[in-house]
DNA sequence: CCGCATCCTCTCGGATACTG
DNA sequence: CAGTATCCGAGAGGATGCGG
């Protein structure tokens, strides 16, 4: 592009580069994986759901619930219905009376939830920086 | 708890262990700071504007609103003013007619689309994996 | 050029009740 | 127990036009 060379680019480039193939704005986003996988793997809920799941190697559909506080049966048969078809989440039927569902995570599963680990132990180290900030603006 | 014992835990429990005490589904979500943190700086919108401001260090408004495809001004200017307010971002006013706006990161912005490009490298790895998946989920 | 104000649409999500 | 069905309200977000 014309203008791209108006700017700098930062000094993390190798990562940038291959990201930002995808994210390119000539590619419509219906078209751009990154965000198509994102808008599962990063919505709210999904990341309290992984994490719990992660917590618990098995937990069932009321347990979860639970844990997952503030969750509405509809959306968490949603997320979840979408984190199984996405290869997140695993469930398991045992055909008792009452039913049991067990969910847990895939190994897949897993090793996104390590990296969302990751990104959620920053966010609880910093959350009171951010807070602070928040609070800061709002003074001013 | 009482149930807690039922189930096993996971074998990386440190981690977890730091993280669910913020997540303990006896705090309500609003106490949980990083549900807080989390709803600003996992919002998919929020998500790419970081990213973009991490490849380019400093962006203008429409061209950022070019890179960022799809967005709207409103959520756009919406979005920029709870980056800053949070911290991620500055905006930096020149008094030119007609005026420019330059919005950049700050270093805690920095910190954070760090860890947030090894969530999206993540992402762009095995976005085949999940539409594979996906695919498959359909067609059972 | 930046971005707010307005309007209007439309989807998401909460609550509740019900069934295999 | 594990969800589904239904209804309904709130609010997110798109489009547009204007003002600083």
């Amino acid at each position: 592009m014309d203008t791209l060379i108006e700017n700098q680019r930062v000094a993390v480039p190798k990562k940038l580069e291959k990201m930002f193939g995808h994210l390119d704005y000539k590619n419509p986003p219906e078209l751009c994986p990154v965000r198509d996988v994102m808008s599962v793997a990063s919505d709210q809920w999904s990341i309290l759901i992984l994490l719990w799941l992660g917590y618990y190697p098995v937990l069932r559909f009321n347990k979860l619930k639970k844990y997952v506080y503030g969750i509405s049966n509809k959306v968490l048969s949603q997320r979840l219905k979408v984190l199984e078809a996405d290869g997140y989440v695993s469930r398991k039927v045992y055909a008792e009376v009452p039913i049991r569902v067990e969910y847990g995570l895939t190994d897949f599963g897993k090793s996104y939830v390590k990296r969302l680990l990751d990104l959620t132990e920053w966010m609880q180290q910093n959350s009171p920086k951010v807070l602070a900030n928040r609070e800061k603006y709002g003074l001013i």
